[in-house]
DNA sequence: ACCTGAACACCGTTCAAGT
DNA sequence: ACCTGAACACCGTTCAAGT
């Protein structure tokens, strides 16, 4: 690449990052491109979509998060593991509002700039899911997909300003259907809600 | 009303539910005007904004929420009361492909066309939430707000056409979440995951 | 190689002019 | 009262023309 070009890129990115955290993924493209003091055709020709544009700006995140995921699998017991990465994902996934849209839909779409990002966070879930399972403190219904699917709910909950102030309870609500409820005799994380008034 | 404004909202309200349902809530307003044969000018008279036109056509299904919900609080039990209708809910909130945001941001917007709807039907979740809770069959760290949040949650992920696979067990997952897990012992309905191999 | 302005076909908003 | 076309300021896509 030309020195000129990867300035413009560059550049690009930083003023991309900095209007999308204000206004959200949907946020004009010709706008960004006018703040950086190039055309929208440049800004284009370095991101030919929009997806391109994010997984570019969530790449760093991204290997994050995955060498997160290893670190995890030795550090911790499998189910601290499993709800520390989730909580990081849901930040993750919360770092441009609404992005996780985009996420759920690239996880299918091949063609789409963001699915071998979104295939290896869902690989990395899936291998701590399998972990905390084998241990028996997650329940076994669910699969890579099921959490994958579970954490963009919780990050879209996030995404809603309305809803916000409820993300993080609701959260440690999922969390703990997604580990095994009883079964197992240590009980040391554990609360169950009391009923008695 | 005159009669021949009356004809043409009608005659709108049915073309955008058909267009609406085919291209989701974000469908051209123009294009909707030109299947119904009027100036785009006319639908807005008719319905200022889009949640205006979107609560006409979802106040008939919010209605019958409504209803449900109290009709469920003397014919079912607590605990089957309120799954029965949260998975009402879900459906209505599914009705058109991404409403559910505009939901979540009525449910504080009180100039939306929408709130009062909402409101409506959270103060309906709340009673049957209540009920469950008294009889000691559901959470009690959770309230008509965070239901509500955990249903739009829910439509979301149906609304999601990589994860609509996904939604009824899902669905599945968190209401055994909104229920409380152990203490009765009338263990009749519930299946905890086992995990012994 | 890389950049750009301009043309294009859209969008929702607004309003003066018509019936 | 009710309807409408047109003007407006946007949007993303595309491409021929420039350096």
């Amino acid at each position: 690449m030309r020195a000129d070009a990867r300035k413009n890129r560059d550049h690009l990115l930083a003023i991309a990052g900095a209007v999308i955290t204000e206004q959200g993924v949907d946020a004009s493209l010709r706008d960004i491109a006018r703040r950086a003091g190039v055309g929208l055709a440049t800004l284009l020709r370095h991101f030919p979509t929009r997806e391109a544009l994010l997984d570019a700006l969530l790449r760093t995140s991204f290997d994050e998060l995955t060498a997160r995921a290893g670190e995890l699998e030795t550090s911790s017991s499998p189910e601290d593991a499993l709800v520390a990465w989730l909580r990081d994902c849901v930040a993750c996934a919360h770092e441009y509002r609404g992005v996780v849209a985009l996420l759920t839909a690239a996880i299918e779409d091949t063609e789409s700039a963001l699915h071998a990002s979104c295939v290896t966070m869902r690989a990395a879930g899936t291998r701590l899911l399998a972990r905390a399972q084998a241990a028996g403190t997650a329940r076994t219904d669910i699969d890579g997909t099921d959490l994958f699917a579970l954490v963009a709910a919780l990050a879209w909950l996030g995404d809603q300003p309305s809803l916000t102030p409820r993300s993080d309870h609701l959260f440690d609500v999922v969390a703990g259907a997604i580990l095994a409820s009883a079964e197992n005799g240590d009980a040391e994380e554990k609360r169950r809600p009391q009923t008695r008034g």
